[in-house]
DNA sequence: TATTGTTATACTCTATAACTATA
DNA sequence: TATAGTTATAGAGTATAACAATA
């Protein structure tokens, strides 16, 4: 009989993002902003395009994700000279600041997945295996 | 630094999903729709919200699922003769029948993945990871 | 011509409340 | 009162096409 991998995948996912969800409800963030802010905190400048790939949502979903980014102050958008075409994405201090609030609530996030999975070890057992799925 | 577990987990099932996907397109299923034929086939007579709790889905979103593959002629309702609330979830001949053609495409698609991980083994020892992850 | 960002739109999934028929 | 199934509806998330500005 077959395993079912993507029915246990699914079902770990969901888990793993309501998690996220309940811990971050207080903050009304979503999975896929923070993951935009932990991004750019270590790539300043980038395209945005090139964000919206590296996370898997195509550009014209991502332009209103940016939209509500750059509302609420955390980042910036500015008009690259070298190629007037692309929008690049810089964080400013407010969202540096967002985010050094951010990090504790998703530190104790992923320590109690890690507690779930039985520790370090296993977590990184996890990770390379899921990448081995991902293309 | 963390390993962002829920982003990963994301990814491999994005990617795991749209392999399941592209096996099935010619058949016009959806992953939910098999789950539900691959479960009645070992549960004939399950009640239809219990069907529900045990693929994650609300009994309201269901509705329409058992709907479609009822107007397919795979699934029957039946009424439940002890109580007259319950719809009981039964298998049809023709259900049986498609779900045998479906099974080979299901079996090259979870041994796509098995390749993928490097063998049974690793199916087995990320199955037991992700379950970890599931209340 | 091709690419980036954008808008508009449709489709799927999911969440919630309320109704009905039964218990 | 409570539960199973149902309906209706609203909100996310996602996919596609088309347009303006720029290359």
């Amino acid at each position: 009989m077959e395993a079912a991998i993507g029915f246990r995948l699914r079902r770990a996912q969901l888990s793993t993002f309501q998690d996220f969800n309940e811990s971050f409800s207080v903050k009304g963030l979503r999975p896929t902003d923070f993951a935009v802010l932990l991004l750019l905190t270590r790539n300043q400048g980038s395209k945005q395009s090139d964000v919206a790939e590296a996370l898997g949502i195509q550009r014209a979903n991502f332009v209103a994700i940016v939209d509500g980014l750059e509302a609420k102050g955390f980042v910036e958008r500015r008009k690259s000279e070298t190629d007037r075409r692309v929008q690049s994405l810089f964080m400013t201090s407010a969202g540096e600041a967002y985010l050094a609030e951010l990090m504790p609530i998703w530190q104790d996030h992923e320590a109690r997945l890690v507690a779930l999975l039985g520790g370090p070890g296993q977590r990184d057992a996890l990770i390379a295996l899921l990448d081995k799925l991902y293309d």
